[in-house]
DNA sequence: GCACTTAACATAGCATCGCTATGCTATGTT
DNA sequence: AACATAGCATAGCGATGCTATGTTAAGTGC
């Protein structure tokens, strides 16, 4: 038919955006193709648009999460797994603040929002075996219980990379998680033991 | 010296830009003083800039939460109050959005930093109060509590607000709150009760 | 009460933004 | 070999934030 579209132009310019991001450049149509030897047309051919970019900037984002969040592996102990799951979310977003930042700003919608269901199903089958092994009341949610964690590990990544509190606050995640799974049943010693094991 | 600058002209433009934003339309430059008879100037006289409008507007929503949090009254029950402010906080949030989610927006700082700690100092003392009441252990730090109570408090606003859960998940703030107070020393069921007492 | 000073104001214009229209080029198909 | 078509580069459009410039009007000193 015709000319194929090349998949290493489009990995440059996020790539490099990205990069600027980082650096704190602003990120505009012609500084992002600048130095790259491709034309501005390139961001409509691959992405349709600045819109586009940033899409897939945040789908970048989701991608590397999940992939941190898939080195976490399951030990004998899930509520260590669960803290585990906890400290890589949270240190997900101190290694990459300005991707955290976009990846939850609104007006855009995801390329693929399953991939943003899958990063919370690790910790709906982690809350799944905690629960299976006794460590949690039978009649706990599982759903429910991950989204709470979710929302712990958010508003601390998010105070943290936002400015407002320092990057030694991402402590107060282990009395939060801690608080959290012992009022989900678990004995509070032997909680904090398992927290702190999965902590960072 | 010479004209005065008119107070009602900048409070003018930043009840236009907030509804502006409140309605999704774009604030720029020229729609924020298009129909009010003010010229482009305005907005360097008053704020230096679209930055400084911005700037205004997020000083707007810290004022707001300030208010808001003020008109929480303190009762014999502290851990009630506690979870009233921390209702009142997510309430805050749910009821301007769009200003909430300006407010946690990095790159702009505040025009008067203290008065967003004066926001948490409200928690601080609820804690204080608690503790002193014999609710909490007496070796609970209490801007450490109070810290980790906004960061639920803000987790849970920033998801919601920001799109990824419902508004229905703004309930999840009881068994988040249920859980740090418990873990703070409170008893369990009369815990449960007090917090339920202060939601919403 | 008049003249002077000075800050607020309106206008026009600048560089740059995201985006699109228009040919040209190169590649895959027949 | 000839065609069809998708990728590409260029140029230009409207709109953006911002600034330079001249004008106007309010406050101050005599």
């Amino acid at each position: 038919m015709a000319r194929t579209k090349d998949p290493a132009i489009r990995e440059l310019l996020i790539e490099r955006a990205a990069h600027m991001l980082r650096a704190r450049e602003p990120i505009t149509l012609r500084s992002v193709v600048a130095e790259t030897g491709v034309s501005t047309m390139a961001v409509y051919t691959y992405f349709g648009g600045m819109d586009g970019l940033w899409r897939a900037m945040r789908q970048e984002g989701f991608t590397r999460l999940a992939a941190r969040l898939a080195t976490v592996g399951e030990t004998a102990d899930p509520v260590r797994d669960l803290a585990a799951l906890g400290a890589a979310y949270v240190g997900n977003a101190g290694a990459h603040p300005d991707l955290y930042r976009i990846m939850f700003d609104a007006g855009f919608d995801l390329e693929d929002p399953a991939a943003a269901d899958e990063s919370l199903h690790h910790l709906v089958r982690a809350v799944e075996r905690a629960r299976a092994a006794g460590r949690f009341r039978a009649d706990v949610v599982a759903t429910d219980l991950a989204t709470q964690t979710w929302i712990a590990g958010h508003g601390l990544a998010s105070l943290v990379t936002g400015g407002p509190l320092p990057a030694e606050a991402f402590g107060y995640g282990i009395p939060l998680l801690t608080a959290l799974f012992t009022s989900a049943g678990d004995s509070a010693e032997r909680c904090r033991r398992s927290v702190e094991a999965g902590w960072f």
